[in-house]
DNA sequence: CGGTAAGCGAGACGGTACGTCTTGTCTTATT
DNA sequence: AATAAGACAAGACGTACCGTCTCGCTTACCG
């Protein structure tokens, strides 16, 4: 009979070195952005070679999309403060407060890489954007819950809260800051308020 | 008395390649999208010498930005309806009515520039986002006129509307057509319904 | 044991590549001479990468002299007829023989080289006229044994001998042909001829 | 009647730009070299248009070779010893003199655009080289006269002391000092030694 | 004195070569 | 089988010169 567990053959795969990539990848883009982010420099950084990076991943949006899987996934609690207008305003305050100026260029390389080719744009969508979106999809379901907000609502409001952050963030309109949280999560809840 | 009109010395700037320039470029963002604006394209199909286009824009997304101005300037229309809802609506299905693919790909060529450098982004954004806002400003500016909006609410939806339109464009979230503007049209004037 | 010959690490050099390009560069010597020797004519002639020359050559010099080195090397056989004045007839008539005029388009070709810049000078004198005044130099060096020749002045007549033949070359003053090497080995041999 | 010596119409040939061009041309040869005689270089320098350049020359050998007639002749006196011997070693002396390194720059540059093209060497060789084989060719002609030289030796005389020169100075083989004048004249003139 | 004609500066133009850079594939020996 | 090392083809980058061109202005003469 066989190996017990069917272990492939050969040489297996180096931790060390995916560890070593996507870590190279993850600061490049957060050091430097999008224009730094070259499969060169990566490979350079880890002390790795390119052979290697590209066994593993088709490109560099792959890369960096597995080392913020790996290491950037800061989770956003989901707040539960009884109302809409105040869980929206907690999550975004924290969404503000994440994004410092590394995390900022590390999410424009992704939208560079997502608005250059469809292909890089799903698999941003499916493995990045998903979690987020989630995330605040589970506030609004507690809204509908507590009947604050019809369910045909939710859908359209994570797009206006996202797209303000990514609209603001790639075309550099202004500050991602508390002010902006406020202001996002006061308009938006606004739709949604009891009528006397 | 003084020289007419201090026309500038040597030979004068040729139009055909300035046009031809402009024409190649846009072109080729339409019809191949961002990873196909190289220098060389443009070159190539303008029959031009590289100089000539370094001469007069810095970048690609220079010589992109002017031939939007020059060819790309389909103005949308400021509609009066009487009401908010209604303009919006009307401005939106007019978006939507815009954007077909080669519009796309312009679009998604000009955010993956903007993505990648801050410098390319504060382009962009004057010479480009800004007509459309204020376009939308002018919805905006009527509603508030008839009592119908704050003031300063009118600035944060102006970052919803476009936010969650160039947020679906980049991540290729879903259409933008008039289902979307529609929806997105009416999340955003509910926040305004009079109170009963 | 030690490892058998250090050979060195990753892909080895294309030997089909370095034959490719050094043959592309003589062949434009050889057809069109000094100004159409051009890397990018090189290049593209070879079907090879521009990275893949300049990895190994650091300009055309070094590529046309490795060329020369590697397939151009029609040594000039070293006489012995018993005479100072027999051996360099023979010598100078073998040499006008090889000069054709492709060979002659190459010459002058390491000549512009040479003369633009003392480095690539160095570089053509040491790795390729050396040669040749290796060879004239022993005949000479026979001539010295014979005691026909003190030898301080076979070091200058090097000078004179070839000097002849690249003044004549570079500047188009004439043939050389069987009357030009008769004329040279005349005059030279005239300097050491036996006083009556 | 025409006008008495036919003055040609129009505004007249600038006498300020003619020199202007002739001067920044032979500076730029004899302070850079080769590599840096262009004709934009040319242009900067003289403080005047391309197009007056090329009206009034076609490439930038014809301009050197005019500024050298104009500025660069620096006559070699001929000298009149009384034997072979010491006309020669006068006139080469003088020579290596006159070789200074900005001068040496100046001939390498004609030397390489002679190497290029067979129609910049014929120009050279009639404009310049022919002046400087002249003079030499005087100083034989004068040992012919005294019954030293034979005719015929005359001509292949002067590819030697010339070829020595040129090759010298183009391969950088050693210096251009009074050994070297020393050393070549007595070879020549030892072909011609009286035989005892 | 006004007209005619060439020279001139300024500088834009199409073209071509340069040398560098990045991408994604490949070919080795080693592990 | 995976790795490191690194060569390779392809092709874009931005710069430099080349030689040509198109202007408006200047400087002569000529009638």
């Amino acid at each position: 009979m066989a190996s017990r567990a069917s272990r492939p053959l050969g040489r297996p795969r180096s931790e060390r070195a995916r560890q070593a990539i996507l870590r190279a990848a993850l600061e490049l883009a957060r050091e430097r952005g999008a224009g730094a982010l070259t499969m060169d420099a990566v490979v350079r950084r880890a002390a790795v070679s390119k052979e290697t990076v590209y066994r593993w991943w088709p490109s560099k949006t792959h890369v960096l999309l597995e080392a913020l899987a790996e290491f950037g996934e800061r989770a956003i609690p989901i707040p539960d403060t009884g109302s809409l207008g105040g869980d929206l305003r907690a999550f975004m305050r924290a969404t503000a407060r994440a994004l410092d100026p590394p995390t900022q260029r590390v999410l424009r390389t992704l939208a560079a890489e997502a608005a250059t080719e469809k292909s890089l744009a799903a698999k941003v969508r499916d493995q990045f954007l998903a979690r987020r979106r989630a995330a605040l999809g589970t506030v609004f379901q507690q809204a509908v819950s507590r009947g604050e907000l019809s369910p045909e609502r939710a859908h359209i409001d994570l797009d206006l809260v996202f797209g303000s952050l990514w609209y603001r963030l790639i075309f550099d309109l202004g500050p991602l800051d508390r002010n902006w949280a406020d202001a996002v999560s006061g308009a938006i809840a606004a739709q949604h308020a009891p009528r006397s």
